[in-house]
DNA sequence: GCCCTCATGTAATATGTTACATGATTTG
DNA sequence: CAAATCATGTAACATATTACATGAGGGC
C-alpha cells in the first residue's frame, strides 16, 4: 500500500471526526491535539486536494444552493483502509522535540546565571499555562464523556501531555535551585 | 544584529566546545545534545559554509601538509557576539513535538484494543532504552566532571530528559493497564 | 585486501511556515 | 454597520531529509 506522510494521516484521522472542512480540521488539531501535533492551512489545503485525487475521500460540496460552496470531506472505504492500515504500523521512532530552552542552556556557560534563571522562569511560567489548558480540555472532554465515542482516547492523550508537562515544570524548579545556589 | 536560524546558532554553540570539523558537529549532536536536537549533514556542511561567509567563524585547513585538507573552525569575535545575543534573547515559544504514537493513539476506537497495547508496549520499551542511554551519558559526564566547563549545564539538560522520560514510560504503564481493564 | 571510521560535500526531494488575497456570514 | 469569525486558497520562502559520491587512514 502507498505511503503518504504524517500530514497526511492525521487528516485522514480528523475525517473520522465530525470535522468536515479545511477550517475544521485546523480548529480541531489547534483544540484538541495541540500537545503533541499542529499544522498550518498551507499543508491542508493542499492535503486535502491529494486526498481527494488518490481517493481517499469525496469532496461535497454544501447541498444548501444559496450558500458558497463549503467544501465537506468524506472519507472513502479507500481511505479509511489507508488509514487503518496507517493506525497498524509499528512506529517508526520516538520524536526527538527541537527544544530551543535546552539548546540555549546547554551554552549556558556563555550567559550570565541571571540571565539564564530569567529564561528558565519564563519557560516555567508558560509550562504552567500549557498545564491549565490542558486541565481545561480534559474538564470539557470529561463533561460530555457520553457524547463522543472518541473521548478516552483522547483523554489518555491529553493525560500524557499533562504528565509530561508537570514533570518539565518540576525539572524548571529544581534546576531554578541548583542555579541560584551556585552564586 | 541580522538574524540566522536555529541551525547556525545550534553550530555556533557547538563550535565554543572542542569540535571544530563538521564530522564532529555531527557527532557531537547525535551524542550529546540527542535528546533535544538533531540535524544531519545536508544542514551542517552549507551551514559551515554561511557561518564563514557570515564572517562568524574562520575556516583553518589542518596545518600538517600531509593530511588531506581538514576544515577546523574557530569562531570570530563577531560569531561569539551572534551567539550571545542569541542566548539572551527569549524563548519565542516551547516546542510542540509531533508525536506520531499520540496521533494513532487519538484515532485509536479505529484499532483493536490488542493492536493498540502492542504499539504502547513497543513505544515504552523504547522509552526505556533511551532513559537507559541517558544514565550512560549522565555517568560520563560526570566521570570527568573537573575536565568539561560545560558539565554543569549539560547535566542539567540530561535531567531535563531523564524526568520527562520517566513520566512519559510512567504514563505508558499507566495507559496500558487503563486499556488492558477495558475488554 | 576488506571493512570501518573519519571526513566533506551536493542534488533532489520533501516538508513546513508565512504572508497574502479574497469574500461570506455572524454577532454585537 | 463594524468587527470577528468562517472559509478557501496560493506563492514564496525556509527548512530538513535522503541518497549519493568521493576518498583517506587504520585495524584485522
Amino acid at each position: 500500500m502507498k505511503n503518504y506522510n504524517y500530514t497526511t494521516y492525521a487528516i485522514l484521522g480528523i475525517l473520522t471526526t465530525d470535522c468536515r472542512t479545511g477550517y475544521a480540521i485546523k480548529q480541531m488539531i489547534d483544540r484538541s491535539l495541540n500537545h503533541f501535533w499542529k499544522i498550518s492551512y498551507g499543508q491542508i489545503y493542499p492535503t486535502l486536494k491529494l486526498i481527494v485525487e488518490e481517493g481517499l475521500a469525496t469532496i461535497s460540496v454544501s447541498p444548501d444552493e444559496t450558500k458558497p460552496g463549503k467544501n465537506e470531506y468524506y472519507l472513502t472505504l479507500k481511505g479509511k483502509e489507508v488509514l487503518k492500515n496507517w493506525l497498524e504500523e509499528p512506529i517508526e521512532q520516538i520524536p526527538v522535540e527541537r527544544n530551543e530552552l535546552l539548546l540555549k542552556l546547554f551554552f549556558g556557560r556563555h550567559q550570565s546565571n541571571e540571565k539564564t534563571v530569567h529564561q528558565l522562569g519564563e519557560y516555567k511560567r508558560k509550562l504552567e499555562t500549557r498545564y491549565a489548558t490542558y486541565t481545561g480540555i480534559e474538564q470539557a472532554i470529561t463533561n460530555d464523556l457520553g457524547k463522543e465515542a472518541d473521548a478516552s482516547y483522547w483523554l489518555f492523550t491529553l493525560d500524557y501531555g499533562k504528565r509530561v508537562t508537570k514533570a518539565a515544570i518540576e525539572w524548571c524548579t529544581f534546576t531554578l535551585e541548583e542555579i541560584s545556589k551556585e552564586e
